[in-house]
DNA sequence: TGAATTAATAAACCTAGGTTAATTACGCAT
DNA sequence: ATGCGTAATTAACCTAGGTTTATTAATTCA
């Protein structure tokens, strides 16, 4: 992979948000990483001091709890940021692990050097902040969905909202992003065929 | 109230996330809130173009579902900025409402002047990215605790975070803030008491 | 002060989703 | 193909928390 081609598009996802960004001066040093399935850019427990940058590919969030009981929190599709904000601006072990359920490419680069493009290029902080306030949005919105939706809905929601991933992602992975078991999968998927006929 | 105290307050607020803000020549022209307990800054369903910075008092955010039930996003104590980043940055009607749990003295201003000033001032912006990584992290820890807590394990942690309110707010509220009824939260509070001795 | 609301608790019952265990259906490697 | 490991489903059972209704505190207000 070409890390000229990859900085490209970097480039590109944060020009979306913000214009003006002077790309001359920017400092960052990108790490390349090719991730096959299964693989992780982030483990659950591990301080981490990178901010990923996923140019093709597709992630999830997931956690494991001391019981073994799985919840997916993100999907996120490239070209997009990733990481764990809390890992990185407290320096605390990361709350989920980050794993490709695709072969992946990434950038990645050091917290430190983006803090100091943030205090050296306005409009780079914008960007970071109209980015920041969408992750923010994403979250309420799952929040939303988690409170005030029944399982079978959010499972409807899902099948709306991720379409293109229905054939691709394994039921349990399904069953963790909207909070129940395989088996509760299995019943609202039976009872959604019943009544469709 | 004074209006050049409050912005003092405001001031001090941004300094904290991030210090060499030129409030000079900061344009923001805010309007004063007195809110008196149960009046709100926003409400659900509502456009709003203004975001909000409370002084002093505490508010929450909640929203009503169309059943009639009711869920407490939020509890944000001064000094603070408030508001719906959803409804401001999308334009869309807010999700929730924004009520005062205590007298309360709230400043607000334009989310296009607040916008404005980004554009102008690199340090304002730093300090607003900060505090959007802040609130998107309470987002993920809120998230992380109904996905691996019980009801009761949320209720004693919010015993734990919150025990200066717990003679000020209200049970109803609280299993709001929890994701239970004050059904529930009676019986947990009686199991508690019986385990207790 | 007492009447009227509203908040909190309690008991009885219900239901969505978790748990355990068994069964079936897919890959995938040899 | 054959067999193995994993994924998905099904059925039986359990439990946390919701719902309804009633009772008992607290507040508020005249």
């Amino acid at each position: 992979m070409d890390k000229q081609f990859l900085m490209q598009q970097l480039r590109h996802f944060f020009d979306q948000y913000q214009t003006g960004i002077d790309w001359e001066k920017c400092q960052i040093e990108p790490k390349v990483h090719v991730l096959n399935k299964g693989e992780c850019l982030l483990k659950q427990g591990e301080l981490s001091d990178r901010m990923f940058f996923l140019c093709t590919g597709l992630v999830r969030y997931f956690s494991l709890s001391e019981s073994g009981k799985e919840y997916t929190q993100t999907l996120s599709k490239a070209p997009r940021l990733v990481g764990s904000t809390q890992a990185l601006t407290l320096a605390h072990p990361a709350l989920f692990s980050i794993e490709a359920l695709t072969t992946s490419v990434a950038l990645s680069f050091q917290w430190q050097s983006f803090y100091q493009q943030m205090s050296q290029d306005l409009a780079f902080t914008q960007a970071y902040a109209r980015f920041l306030e969408s992750i923010f949005i994403s979250k309420e919105q799952k929040e939303h969905a988690m409170v005030k939706h029944s399982a079978t809905q959010r499972y409807l929601d899902f099948c709306r909202d991720f379409s293109e991933l229905m054939e691709t992602l394994p039921r349990q992975q399904i069953a963790s992003y909207i909070g129940i078991t395989p088996i509760a999968l299995s019943r609202i998927r039976a009872q959604l065929k019943n009544d469709g006929e």
